[in-house]
RNA sequence: GCUGGAAUAGCGCAGUCGGUAGCGCAACUGAUUCGUAAUCAGUAGGUCGAGGGUUCGAGUCCCUUUUCCAGCUCCA
């Protein structure tokens, strides 16, 4: 048995453990049980109770578990007609719907766990609950869910528990919860004085002088590399009549998203919304004038503040809010093109995460049954796709989400790993044959006739602000030096070099490197405290051998380390070089450059 | 929207059975002029998220509401 299955087996089984316990402690007759398969890190259990359990419970019920383990009863499968499973599980709604669902003829099992517990089950399970005993387990919350994820049914409650093969394991994987929570961006950001909230303005962040910086460096980056390639940033109204929303179909499929001005009454032709999207923009640019096949690719990019409105409970620091800006970018090609142009799109992803030394994966989403447009449209863009994609990743390189395309178009979504191994879903690439449509956009071909574009919406960081809150628990706060808030702290020892220390952020500041200082009376080791606290890269710390020869020595972040002596002009090379490169890495040696 | 929790000084927290709101850090003032992560002393700061109710009396109990958190659902 390999470590997978034996996770699989223990964690499966141990949910039926739970929900055991579960039933001897609030009474089989007050209890129904839903479902129970394991995730990643243990396992769940769904339930309906006669009231709602707390962190008070887990204990008893963990005792419990326990308990019924001690007791080293026999794990029996039996095989079941439909009638007697239909017989066993009377009473109990979710067991009963499962059962019925079960396509005729198929094998039903059930495993009966002592002489008192029977759940229906696929299996396999352990032969004797003895085998469980030297395993781990948790309880770590509970939480609501709903029967089948459907919001209109059943409102159960989830018992979530962690389980590991022994209690080493179960350690280091609380070790690594808790190292997440300690980098958790709602905690870090505003610790940073990076970005805050203020229950205002749900879910929209106020960006700080020093997130705001950081918010900046990413931007400049992100349009250097758009220059290169070839495309032109515009701006365009964040406000508009509904007549456009109606027309880009946002109005009949978004409506519940957008947060809306109405006129007289919403029906009026003077309501209008806030853009939740900056695509119809892009296309207003495009129809601007006349176009021919000559402006194609058109490559439009733009950083509009977009709105979109949340149901309550579903924001989440800037990983979710109703106020953002994409890095998003729309080109309108010729349906020739369309496979160079991605090509194109991919070699940007690949440069812009690899700055970060952030991996990624693509995943390609097909043709959905409620397509629009013309099949053999459909399948001359997916073929593009898959071959670029067997083209930088190989065969296997990436997943094929069948049928999970937008009505308007196939897609790529671009995920990336983290620090941690967390996955995230970031950068989107969406081909879209409708909009244009809507719009009755077109250019003049070679031959003279008039052809429609095709639009390809795309975006590498996602949501810029989601990407930030990414990036802040990636570095840990700890940002490459040209993503840093602040790069330079400088600290004068005594007030005496409070003049070599200005000479020094003037230096600094004109080229164009972040610094602070202070020029207080406070004692040094405070100022120090204080850069450190707020992470900047780099502290300097200047007295009277600095000023008199004009060098600066060096306390490097994440250490006591110490460059003493370094020339002036050479550390503002050292950041120079680091802002030019995007380095990863900080440059922790004069030798180095 | 649903389930469960939370909200007390700028931040982190304490506040017992319902009986005059406290601590640490930060801030401010003064002293200290200092060589690599917290110098010393003092001062000020609060309608206890908001609204209503119970009570002689509410931070504490009840109801409503807002925001946030853990999830569900949804999503960039």
């Amino acid at each position: 048995m390999n470590r997978e299955e034996f996770l699989e087996v223990y964690r499966h089984s141990l949910s039926h453990i739970l929900a055991k316990a579960v039933i001897e402690i609030f009474g089989s007759e007050n209890v129904q049980y839903a479902i129970g398969p394991q995730i990643a890190d243990g396992f769940y259990y769904d339930f309906v109770l006669p009231r709602a359990i707390g962190p008070d419970d887990f204990k008893t019920i963990e005792n419990k578990m326990r308990e019924i383990l001690k007791r080293k009863e026999e794990w029996k499968r039996e095989e079941v007609t439909r009638e007697e499973a239909l017989k066993i599980f009377e009473g109990q709604k979710f067991k009963t719907e499962l059962i019925e669902e079960l396509p005729e003829g198929e094998l039903i099992t059930i495993y009966r766990t002592g002489d008192d517990f029977t759940d229906l089950c696929r299996g396999p399970h352990v032969d004797n609950s003895a085998e469980l005993l030297g395993t781990a387990f948790e309880i770590r919350s509970a939480s609501g869910a709903y029967w089948r994820g459907d919001e209109h049914r059943d409102s159960l409650q989830r018992v979530y528990c962690y389980a590991f093969p022994d209690k080493k394991q179960l350690k280091e994987h609380k070790d690594l919860i808790r190292e997440a929570m300690e980098r958790d961006h709602k905690k870090l950001g505003p610790q940073l004085e990076m970005f805050m909230f203020d229950p205002t303005a749900p879910g929209m962040a106020y960006w700080l002088p020093r997130g705001w910086k950081s918010y900046n460096a990413l931007l400049d980056f992100w349009r250097g590399i758009h220059e290169v390639h070839g495309y032109n940033e515009i701006s365009g109204p964040v406000l508009s009549k509904k007549e456009l929303w109606v027309t880009s179909g946002h109005w009949g499929h978004y409506m519940d998203g957008m947060f809306i001005i109405p006129g007289e009454t919403i029906d009026d032709d003077n309501t209008m919304a806030l853009k939740p999207m900056n695509c119809p923009n892009a296309i207003k640019v495009y129809m601007n004038k006349p176009r021919s096949y000559k402006d194609l690719p058109l490559r439009i990019n733009q950083v509009d503040v977009i709105h979109r409105k949340e149901k309550s409970g579903e924001l989440n620091g800037l990983f979710r809010v109703q106020e953002f800006r994409q890095d998003d970018a729309h080109i309108l090609v010729a349906e020739e093109q369309i496979a160079d142009e991605i090509k194109d799109i991919m070699d940007i992803a690949t440069q812009i995460y690899g700055t970060f030394g952030l991996t990624y994966a693509a995943e390609l989403s097909t043709r959905p049954d409620n397509y629009m447009g013309d099949i053999e449209v459909w399948n001359k863009a997916e073929e593009d796709l898959k071959e670029i994609l067997l083209d930088v990743y190989g065969e296997g390189g990436f997943e094929v989400n069948e049928g999970d395309g937008a009505f308007y178009g196939p897609k790529i979504d671009l995920k990336m790993k983290d620090a941690l191994g967390r996955e995230w879903q970031m950068g989107t690439i969406q081909l879209d044959f409708q909009l244009p449509l809507n719009f009755d956009m077109k250019y003049t071909a070679q031959d003279g006739t008039l052809k429609r574009p095709v639009m390809i919406h795309r975006a590498i960081f996602g949501s810029i602000e989601r990407f930030i809150g990414i990036l802040i628990e990636n570095f840990k706060g700890a940002f490459p030096f040209w993503l840093s808030p602040v790069q330079v702290g400088v600290v004068p020892i005594r007030e005496e070099h409070n003049a070599y220390a200005k000479e020094v952020m003037d230096l600094l500041r004109v080229n164009r490197v972040r610094a602070e200082t202070d020029y207080s009376d406070k004692n040094m080791k405070v100022k120090i405290k204080t850069f450190k606290n707020y992470k900047d890269p780099y502290i300097l710390v200047l007295g009277d051998k600095e000023a008199q020869e004009r060098t600066v020595s060096i306390n490097l972040r994440g250490s006591n380390k110490q460059i003493q002596n370094v020339p002036l002009d050479t550390f503002i090379e050292m950041c120079v070089k680091m802002n030019r490169e995007y380095s990863l890495d900080m440059i922790e040696s004069a030798e180095n450059l």
